[in-house]
DNA sequence: GATGAATGAGTATTCATTCAT
DNA sequence: AATGAATGAATACTCATTCAT
């Protein structure tokens, strides 16, 4: 009955796995069929092909981050605050599984006709929510109005992103460090 | 000799073109050699294969970069001041051909056998200058001490990243600003 | 009991009626399915595969057409009439079952090993007991002896195809007269 | 130069062999290079997909009949005069090559997307120039008032067809008198 | 008997790369 | 050097068939 479910589950995770190594592109649709220990033709039972997985592993990546930021946007806390609570919230994840974080980080899908939805909202959405926050802010004295929101959050999800890289290519350990010093300097600069 | 530098560079900006259209994957050789305007075959005097070409675009790029950067740290400046001159000099460069910020925003190959040795360049070398940079200014009391060099290096390169990102996909005119907003985050924080 | 026979007979049916519409080969085992309104396997507790289904669907045909031409065949008639006894069956059946007229002319199966029995019989047979018909008539004068009795039936099975084809394709009308129309033309030709 | 031409024309040649023995669904590609002795990828660079090869087989015949009924029809003959010549002419073709005979009896595709336009065209085009030559026919009164011009060609073509079919199936030889025969069939019966 | 999820052999098609001209 | 037709390895995806429930 949830047969179902996990089944698809089963296979996202085995794509994680293989994607996150060799990339999209480079992933062989048997490859995650032998991760999931399924025959191939069971993947196209859930999937209707290979970018329909990676779109799925966006899907829920997102919906995670759409979560939490939607609860944290409820409480009534400073921008650094709140931003810190979604940072904590993303490090953690990628700690947990840096194969998705890879994932999240490298693949920027050229769509023929039948692009990734998911990953245009991934890299397009968080942003914006950011931006609010900091609109926000702007409007409560927390951000200094000479700061372009636009600019500010596009800084801030990439500086996430290259933390996130970093982390994985070599230094998994900054993770711990990454949502206070970037809070820091967010709130005081470098100096 | 002179025209066979010309026929490299004249399929390399070829391949930007339609590469960052496209991405690399879903690039064909032949589209490179329609827009050079030259046969498929005659890529294949000049690249040894199509991963070659990729590798060119980010070796001369990152080149260009590593100039500038050695450039900047000769001179006898702070912190910002060198940052300064160097994302003016960056974002000068995606400004006059957003096709190339596309490419290196983007393009994050997963090799099998001989991946680009130039992309991965890029990514690293680029962020251990900046984190180089932190770390004197750290010597000299310019930069706070609790501040982690690498975090900062991969916080103020993936910020970069991200500003192209976000100037490509909507807004290419916040590369105007982007430098000197980065450069006050950096220093004084968004407070 | 008479269920077993119900659902091969279901299966039967739907079959025509998919596979009248995309041909053999382009039609799906689990379209004749859903048509039938059953799962997929249980086609498979019917029928060995899927060219059993068609081989049965021109066995049936066959034999209702094989039945009709012994009946005939024993009556004291002429050749015209025993014939045109023959065709009212055969465009009556058409007419009021065009899907089984589009699979009985369309449908010629390539078999690998084990190709339809039944289909080659089908255009087989027949013109056989035709040739039949024309022989005895010869013998007691009714048809010239110049005429070839195996090109003469090929030609009337030719011509009933080709009629049931016009039908299908254009003009289903043309099954009232095709009877009467193509015994007075082989009666007293075109003039 | 010819050379372009002369490779699909030997790739038609190497499909018409390898179809009409095993069917257009059962052909592989890669059958169809062997015959031809070239590989597999060089037939998609003068067709688009397998189909296209079908398609061109019937454009080629559909063309050379076309070609021949034109020409007959402005010629001041009978009924019956034209189309014997036409008879003989397209049986001398299929006695000439059978492979090309069994393909244009037995292939009647079903399209999905993209169905042969050829294929469509042969079925339809050729019956529609006969009822023409026969509806003149009978304004000059050489063809009887009470004869359907529509089921006189549906039979006429299908004749043509079924003793096509017949030839190839056993008896290639009547196709010697097969002509002869239908004529006479038309313009005195079988009486 | 009925089911339908799982299977995996089978194939059309693509496209980077070659090499004879 | 330039060409572009020829190549054929490589792979996503299909779908008839099976079989555990």
């Amino acid at each position: 009955m949830s047969n179902l479910i996990n089944k698809k589950e089963l296979i996202r995770q085995a794509a994680v796995k293989v994607m996150s190594k060799h990339g999209f592109y480079n992933t062989k649709a048997s490859w995650i069929a032998d991760e999931a220990g399924i025959a191939v033709g069971t993947i196209y039972n859930y999937f209707s092909n290979k970018e329909a997985i990676l779109d799925y592993i966006f899907e829920i990546e997102l919906k995670k981050r759409m979560g939490y930021l939607e609860d944290i946007e409820k409480k009534d806390l400073d921008f650094y605050s709140k931003l810190a609570l979604f940072l904590n919230k993303h490090f953690q994840e990628v700690k947990e599984n840096l194969s998705v974080g890879e994932i999240l980080v490298r693949e920027k899908e050229f769509p023929k006709k039948n692009g990734s939805e998911s990953i245009t909202k991934y890299l397009t959405q968080i942003p914006i929510v950011i931006e609010g926050f900091i609109v926000k802010s702007q409007e409560v004295g927390e951000v200094k109005e000479s700061i372009d929101p636009v600019i500010a959050a596009s800084f801030i999800f990439g500086a996430v992103q290259g933390i996130v890289e970093k982390a994985i290519n070599s230094q998994p350990e900054i993770l711990e460090l990454a949502a206070e010093q970037l809070i820091g300097l967010l709130k005081e600069g470098l100096s």
